[in-house]
DNA sequence: ACGCCTTTAGATGGAGTCCTTGATATCTCG
DNA sequence: CGAGATATCAAGGACTCCATCTAAAGGCGT
């Protein structure tokens, strides 16, 4: 069992005040001192301390004071994103993607490669070295100045990055991804379920930011999922939750076999093709038994769709929401995600992010 | 948004300390003040004041010091479970179970009145507060000596303390349960459904101790679930997390049905019975999918049996895991629950702990 | 342009908590 | 009974937060 929050030093005590006065700055934009002290709690000449200490170490900077208002024009402070950057790569069967971002999630600079799902271990390998290149040397960094890496892939993950079981990509079983890419970046690295990441990158900066329980579904020619539990990502013991679609009730195997016949099943659907309404039909009748299991376990707040199919999601969102309606006592509500394809390595970005979370506030004494 | 561990005064330090050497000495034992200072992290001369803090309010007392060693004997301190005491109540169909246990969990006093399901609400009300009467006078205390009251009950239960929905119970939707124990007891009362809490026992007295992801199935004559995710009981946005049983792939509804024909099917079926073992075997298949449902959802740790039929679990452990086995991707281990008929009871005493933490570790400053 | 009002900036002293160091106390072992 | 080991107890120093006071910098009315 690691030590809870369990108290200590005085300077532990500056470290919290610090960590809530960047996440103040964080979320509610810039303010001034008198606002901050407000809303941590701590005094005003306390506050006055925190916020020249992380000035000091760059993790706050000023702004110009707000024009108007009366008395003295106050100082205003915001937090510096630009202060450290970090590298999301999404590894997937048909394109390899790499993003940096600053640490608001704010996407700098943005790569891709596209590949196929029966490509070889080392030529993927390749393409990911390649995409990584390309965005630091778009980015005018070198792997050591980043802050941190996440790194998202199919498939089941342990603990320490490796691969452990890979249906869809050939040769991917045992890869070794974090050590492969710790070679290349500084700073921490992590791997993780592409699904589970897409969830964090929806409460980072999609559609389920200010939710706590959220189920997010990956709708594409595969079908996953990811949870966020109590505002945190949930793993699971063996690092596999989420993956309903084992559960043959949920035919989440066979749910995208529906649509294979035709060729843009939702664009015909869209104009009215008998066909491919029956097609999306039966595809949302599959899903939904595997979402409402999901649901029935949980009760989330929300349900975020995503993946490749959630652009054409207006052809199946009112079906879905009525086939849940059957199955779940309370269905909660369902939203689009808006981050289209850069939300599995958004998300990587954030796995990153919180891996460096911790850093240092205070200034190192002497 | 409620404000996170958002540092603050330096009163707030002092709280985390006590917090962590109270948790400790609870959770390890009693230790002398050099082990203490070494398990929190503190210097020991902190350690030292922290504790002397901590006798005067009462959160710990000095017991003699271990024989044998070297040097001088160093004085030993332990958690006084016997600082406060908790209620917990079980409201269910066919009795009602009160218990008043110290801080530690331990059942210092309990007592019961059978009742049936289709008992009127002022009824039922009435034996609940003949219960708790009896229960209170037998631990000699009067209802405002108590740090808190828990009560369990089957159904929905809204944030507020009231049933919102039961199907089990006659006349007991709407019932505002928190509202008329409030009047009976003092400190702050909380109610939650019977299943949840009796996860929250097995992590807390039970087999599920060191477990931070564990899934709790009340096996009976109904069939529930309680989910402990990430160390905490996951309620749910609505409440109503685990109630897998609406999956109609779940056979939960009808699952205890194909025990009702014979007497004591699980009796019948040790003794190798055909028709007992077929019923048996129908049972467990329906219940395997809704517990698989959960495990794949949570991949959790470990899965608790618990409930009425749980003291016939040597009949139906094993067909169980087997039919686990064929629908999980990783069959968690498999535990029965030994906390008897007192798990719900203790769970809801547990929660009226959880609700009463956050009391003063220190003295109060004239 | 000048003074008044309001709000913030900056400085000072005090209180609370923790740490380090050293002196003293008590037990075991030889 | 002394040496060694360990614990208790006390004093001084460092760090963080708070309350309070004075100075500064704008807007506004005259």
């Amino acid at each position: 069992m690691t030590a809870h929050v369990a108290g200590g030093d005085l300077s532990r005590l500056r470290q919290l005040n610090a960590d809530a006065v960047v996440r103040v700055l964080r979320d509610e934009g810039p303010r001034t001192l008198t606002e901050l002290a407000r809303l941590v709690g701590l005094s005003r000449a306390s506050t006055e301390d925190v916020v020249q200490e992380l000035l000091e170490v760059g993790w706050v900077a000023e702004v110009g004071p707000a024009a108007g208002g009366v008395g003295r024009p106050a100082r205003r402070y915001r937090f510096r994103a630009d202060a450290g950057q970090l590298l999301g790569v999404d590894v997937g069967g048909h394109k390899v993607l790499a993003v940096v971002t600053d640490l608001d999630g704010t996407v700098l600079h943005s790569r891709q490669l596209p590949v196929t799902p029966e490509l070889g271990r080392s030529e993927r390998l390749a393409a990911v070295d390649a995409v990584v290149d390309r965005v630091l040397r778009a980015a005018g960094l070198t792997g050591d100045r980043l802050w941190g890496a996440g790194v998202a892939t199919t498939g089941l993950v342990d603990g320490s990055g490796r691969v452990m079981l890979s249906e869809a990509l050939a040769e991917w079983t045992g890869v070794d991804l974090a050590g492969h890419l710790r070679d290349r970046v500084g700073g921490p690295v992590r791997v993780e379920n592409d699904c589970k990441v897409a969830a964090l990158a929806e409460t980072w900066r999609g559609v389920a930011r200010h939710a706590s329980d959220m189920v997010f579904i990956l709708a594409g020619w595969r079908t996953g999922a990811g949870l966020i539990v109590g505002g945190r990502l949930h793993r699971g013991f063996g690092n596999a939750a989420g993956e309903i679609g084992a559960l043959p009730a949920a035919g989440w195997q066979r749910a995208p076999g529906h649509l294979r016949h035709a060729g843009d099943v939702f664009a015909a659907a869209r104009t009215g093709d008998k066909a491919a309404l029956t097609a999306v039909r039966r595809y949302v009748k599959d899903l939904a038994q595997g979402i409402s299991a999901l649901v029935l376990t949980l009760d989330p707040e929300l349900v975020v769709i995503g993946g490749g199919f959630s652009r054409s999601a207006d052809v199946f969102l009112e079906p879905l929401r009525a086939e849940l309606d059957r199955w779940c006592l309370r269905t909660p509500e369902i939203r689009v995600s808006t981050l289209a394809d850069e939300g599995v390595a958004l998300g990587a970005a954030k796995l990153a992010l919180d891996l460096s979370a911790g850093r240092s506030y205070t200034r190192s004494r002497n």
